[in-house]
DNA sequence: TCAAAAGTGTTCGGTTTACACCCATGG
DNA sequence: CCATGGGTGTAAACCGAACACTTTTGA
């Protein structure tokens, strides 16, 4: 945007494009990295699986959209899509990846602790958690986009805190751990993981008051809230060769 | 993108927003990290410097669009710009961002070796090569993607090969060691630094031949190419405290 | 002969890794 | 009392920071 832009400026001689926002939310539950996904309605692509989302209103950023779209179609309270760690992906603009007209779409990923079932609010037709990988071929080019977001979440687990955003407001060391162990499909050294952990500045807090809970059996573990960090220094690499 | 679609797709009612690419274009020249920027010719922001950009075209995409306008406004023959390396940013879409219109700007991050002075092609009124932080406030908002660009490039030498994007095709560890310094604004210890570069398969790969070369005074030292490698495992890590 | 930059070697100290061991709870 | 997970300790292996030293060029 910029001196390129003829004078004159008729927004409708300029403006041919749609945007819309999609939405990969992974969650984590029965030990399994599940994403959210609506079945479509309608054509194209009736009956396959996509990731929700929606247009952008006219006076709306992305980020208020990928917001509003949230709530919407996970069918939480506002309050709570409102806490959900939400970013920005990537901006997916083939011109041919919606056959019907010229959309743009801005990807976002959001990441929740064990949410509740989708339905409720929305008009999707149905929705549902389902174990990324588990599902056929997704509507437009959202296998890629699910893709991308997964690698993201991935790689970002090594150098920020993301990984406090799957876990409820307090957690233990235990469940913090089986984030990284779920979504990396590897095994970590209980020892060594409290101790790189709680050794990273604001990474976690450990909350006052009566320092024990259970979660099952076993000997009742310490609880910790988020810190205030949101980089890792140093990363938290995961074991062996990389992917991405 | 999903079911929220009403039926109908009237394009004129469901597109009602602009969307265009911004550049920001880095280059080390005279050991400064140096921004490609272009003087506003018109209003809004007349006589600011802004980044290159401009509109997608209605058959294109954004990352299309992006390496057209590179083209275009650096003036590179359209071969050396195809071999550039550009990357998405993020896309930016606040509703206010351009009082004109609504517009949609998916921002780009663009590294060369020292590139010749812009200029030639494009119709921006004028264009320059500026240190990064000398040119005063941007147009738009284009001072928050030129610091998240720089941020961005930073974070990324840490655990990928985007180094050697800073280099010519052959280079000397020296000069790759010099991206680093100049880009983090710290001085890294060159035997340490050697022999990290080396350890780390994939990054750089020796050029055969005669395998000497001088940059000036000094021991001539030993050319090479960039590997095939994008990630960097284990990454390369910046002294001391980070930013992000 | 000196300054500058490349390249090699070595030491030292902290971090990571792997594993042994005890604690607390549910069944 | 056993299985399960939490938490502490520790020794070996590894890695990175720091720095001494040699080599090869231009001036």
């Amino acid at each position: 945007m910029n001196a390129q832009a003829p004078d004159g400026y008729d927004p409708r001689a300029f403006a041919p494009f749609a945007v819309t926002v999609d939405l990969a939310v992974f969650t984590l539950r029965a030990d399994r990295l599940q994403v959210l996904l609506v079945r479509r309605g309608e054509e194209p692509y009736k009956d396959r699986w996509a990731l929700p989302g929606g247009f952008v209103l006219p006076r709306e950023s992305a980020d208020r959209a990928a917001r509003r779209e949230l709530a919407e179609e996970t069918g939480l309270s506002e309050a709570t899509a409102a806490h959900l760690h939400l970013e920005q992906l990537r901006t997916y603009s083939d011109p041919d990846r919606d056959p019907r007209m010229r959309v743009v779409s801005v990807a976002y990923t959001a990441l929740g602790p064990d949410l509740p079932e989708p339905r409720g609010g929305g008009d999707a037709a149905d929705a549902a958690w389902l174990p990324y990988g588990t599902h056929g071929p997704l509507a437009f080019d959202h296998d890629v986009i699910l893709a991308d977001a997964r690698d993201r979440v991935g790689a970002r687990l090594e150098y920020t805190c993301l990984a406090t955003a799957f876990c409820p407001p307090e957690f233990t060391l235990g469940e913090l751990r089986r984030v990284y162990e779920t979504v990396w499909g590897v095994e970590l050294d209980r020892p060594n993981f409290r101790r790189k952990v709680l050794a990273t500045p604001g990474f976690v807090r450990p909350v006052e008051g009566p320092p024990r809970l259970t979660g099952g059996r076993g000997k009742p573990a310490a609880l910790y809230r988020a810190g205030g960090a949101t980089a890792l220094h140093p990363p938290l690499l995961r074991p062996e060769g990389r992917d991405v």
